[in-house]
Order: structure tokens, then C-alpha cells, then sequence
DNA sequence: ACAGAATCAATTGTATACATTATGTATAAA
DNA sequence: TTTATACATAATGTATACAATTGATTCTGT
């Protein structure tokens, strides 16, 4: 972290920011109020948001700077299709190539998570939900479909992160991880498609009707 | 292209010296010199190396530069294989949604690519057979599918380019695409998958044989 | 009052100077 | 002869100054 460069600690800082929601999709971001901020000069800033552009966290509208993105409820909802699917040719070479330690290294992760939940610390579970599921992309053992599972799982991660503030949704992502994992462990490829795809399925519901209680909100907030 | 940036030129030209072979696999690029052979400035030099690193054309070694990606046998054998699983995806949602004007447009890229086997210009059919699965993703009617399709065609394009030097093998592009297209149109997705398939499987065979003969040809070259 | 031109402010785009770091080389000591 | 250290060189990392472009605002003429 300390001989880290400028640049990777501003991409770090506002990565968690837009993940997180603490910058709302549709802020405009400009190069020389982040540099302010962050006390560095524009350089560092412009090759980060740069990045972020490039991993559509921001969209770039050229010689006028950077908006954070911010998906329709249907790309939304097409975004985690996607995932799913491609999660599932993941998943099948998965239940050929893992080994021991990785099988391991997911019941840890599960234990983990088991007490974050308790502990009811969010951001630790968003980073335990995307590291549960970069092993089963690591066990599949392809470079480069591990590469679109990553983008894909991070491209969501926003949105489930929203989703792991309820106490309610957070013990469904540990049942669900739990689901996949005996699927894997038992070598049983339809129960670990289906797990799979349930996980998914259930995380765009949910999505549906935070989007519609969000949009509600809007409304009444607009009638007074 | 007069009104675009010099970020934007330096990294389209780099971006084709790598796909055409030109700057072959291994080679060191450095921002001064490729500054100074393109008359401007290191900054938009440095900005296209950085974005040509993240779609992985470049490796970016930290604080030592950039080296032209040169993946091995397998790493190339597995990037067409998920190309292909994904590329299936893609087509079955393209059977149910492709329209009437994006079926002309396939026919339309099938005669053009015709005319350039003909005239046996690798550039423009290297051109044609992107556009031409791309109007397929396009069809399937899913942003975030269709980002992950195109990366994936982009990053296979150096292999097929050079694939598409050879009068044989550019002939049987063509005949492959002629078969997606013909599933595609009579709505036939087991024999679009299959066709899909093919011509995956084609293209790594082909480039199994010539991947062989190169390292048989660095063996004699380096008796001597 | 309104349309249009001119100007001004804000922001990105580009160039360049300086700082830092890594690597290779030469020299000196063991 | 080998190894370690110091230094030189070349590259990236960062800051900053300047250019160019865009969008808004104000001013002017009708």
C-alpha cells in the first residue's frame, strides 16, 4: 500500500466510493476537484478515471469530463443475466479442476462470512461475496474466462453491494454460496448450475423491487 | 479522424502495428520512443500504452514499461475456446431477436468479405470478419454480452489476422460464416451452435499447425 | 423583448520539466 | 576471481504550465 503509485490509490479511493454509493450514479466527476481533494495533481487523477472509464464505473463524454454510471433497471437486469450464464460455464469446468486447497480455501471463505454477517459488517461482505466466487473462476482453470467472470462479478458488485445492507439478504448470499459449494464439493453439475442460476436470480428480484420502493421514493419526495 | 485526440491517433496506430504483427509479440515499447517516432508528446503516448495494457494487447511491467503480449499455445487455444463457448451464448439469443436489417447487413458483409477474398486484402478481411460477428452480438440483444463478445473477438483478431494471410484459410472463413449465417436465418440453433463451433475449432487447429511451424522454424534458424 | 454575437469561465487536452526508481556497469575489497 | 557497493543511465511517475474547446452568460443591435 505504501509504494503503491498515486494513481492506483486514487483508482483505490473512488472505486470504493462509486461502489459503495457514496458517489450516486449521474455525479459528475472532474479531474481538477478530485485532484483537490485527494491532494495530488491532475495527472494521477486523469489516469485513473481513465481506468475507471475503461471498466464503465465512469462513462467518459469526451472534452467534457466523466459522469459516474449509472445502468437502467433493464441493464441492470440484463447484467446479472449475463454473469449468470457465463458464471455457469465457469461453474462446470470448475467441478472438473478443482483441487483440495481451493475446495479449502471456499469453506474458509464460507466461515468468514458466516461471521461477517453476524458482525453485520457490509463492506467486509462484499469483499467475501467477490472473493467466493473468484476462486470458483480460478478453479475453472481458463485465464481467459476467469478474465470475464472478474469483469462481469466487479461490474455487479456495485449493486449487490447495495443489496448486502439488508440483514435479511445477507444470510440468503451465505445459504446460496453454501448451495453452490456443496454442489462443487459433491462434483453435481446440474445442482451447481441450478445454485448458480438461483443465485443470480434471486439477487435480480431483489434488485426489481429495491428499484421499484427507489423509485416510489422519488415520487413522493417529488409531490411535496 | 481530424478532430480526434492524439491519445486517440497513437493508440490506434499502435493498436494496429500489434494486431498486424508489425510490433511482434515480446517487444519492448517505451513512451519516449514511441513519442518520439509519432511527434508528440509522452502524455498521450503514456494514456494509449495504459489503455492498450488494460485491453491486454500490452503487458504493463511497474515502473519498467510496456512489452507487446505474446501468449502462449495454450493461453491462445484457450482464448479461442471461450470465444467460442460465449459466442454460443450469443447466437442463441441472436436467432430469437435478430432483425430483418441486421440479416441484410450480415448478407451485405458476406459479399463484400467475398469480393476481399478475392482481391486477397487481409486488412479489410480482417475488418469484415469483426463486423460480422459483431452484427451477431448486436442481434442478441444484450449490452452487457455484447461488451464481453466484442473484447473477446478483439482480442483473438491479432491470431486471426494472421490466419487470414493464407489464400485457403480465408476462403474457408467465408464458408463459415456463410453457414452461421444460413442457421442464423432459418432459425436452426443446434446447427448454429454447431457452425459456431466449427469455426472456432477450425481456427485453432489451424493455429495449432502454424504455432508448430513457426518454433520449428526459430529450431533451424537458430542452428545456423 | 428577443435573437445573435462576443466574451468569459471552466474543463479537458497536450507539452514539458522535475522526481523517483530500477537496472546495468564499473570499481574496489575480500 | 568473485561479490558487493556505488554510481550512471534510462525509464516511468508526478507536477505544472499552457493550449484548445465547450458551454454559459452577458452584451448589443434591432
Amino acid at each position: 500500500m505504501r509504494n503503491e503509485s498515486l494513481k492506483s490509490k486514487v483508482y483505490q479511493s473512488l472505486r470504493k466510493d462509486i461502489i459503495s454509493g457514496e458517489i450516486p450514479g449521474n455525479t459528475r466527476v472532474t479531474e481538477t476537484a478530485v485532484a483537490q481533494s485527494l491532494n495530488v495533481s491532475r495527472t494521477p487523477v486523469r489516469e485513473a478515471l481513465q481506468k475507471l472509464a475503461q471498466e464503465r464505473l465512469l462513462i467518459s463524454i469526451p472534452k467534457a469530463g466523466y459522469m459516474v454510471e449509472h445502468l437502467s433497471d433493464d441493464d441492470i437486469q440484463d447484467l446479472f443475466s449475463t454473469r449468470t450464464e457465463i458464471e455457469q460455464i465457469a461453474v462446470k469446468k470448475a467441478i472438473r479442476f478443482i483441487t483440495v486447497e481451493e475446495l479449502k480455501a471456499m469453506d474458509d471463505n464460507l466461515e468468514q462470512t458466516q461471521a461477517a454477517v453476524k458482525q453485520k459488517e457490509a463492506f467486509t461482505l462484499t469483499d467475501l461475496d467477490l472473493a467466493f466466487h473468484l476462486i470458483l473462476y480460478t478453479a475453472a482453470r481458463s485465464r481467459s474466462l476467469f478474465r470475464v467472470c472478474k469483469n462481469l462479478s466487479e461490474l455487479t458488485l456495485k449493486y449487490r453491494h447495495g443489496l448486502n445492507q439488508s440483514p435479511g439478504l445477507r444470510n440468503q448470499m451465505l445459504q446460496q454460496h453454501i448451495e453452490i459449494y456443496q454442489a462443487v464439493i459433491s462434483k453435481d453439475a446440474p445442482k451447481a448450475l441450478d445454485a448458480v442460476n438461483a443465485h443470480g436470480e434471486k439477487a435480480k428480484s431483489h434488485l426489481r423491487t429495491v428499484m421499484k420502493k427507489v423509485r416510489s421514493d422519488q415520487f413522493d419526495s417529488e409531490r411535496f
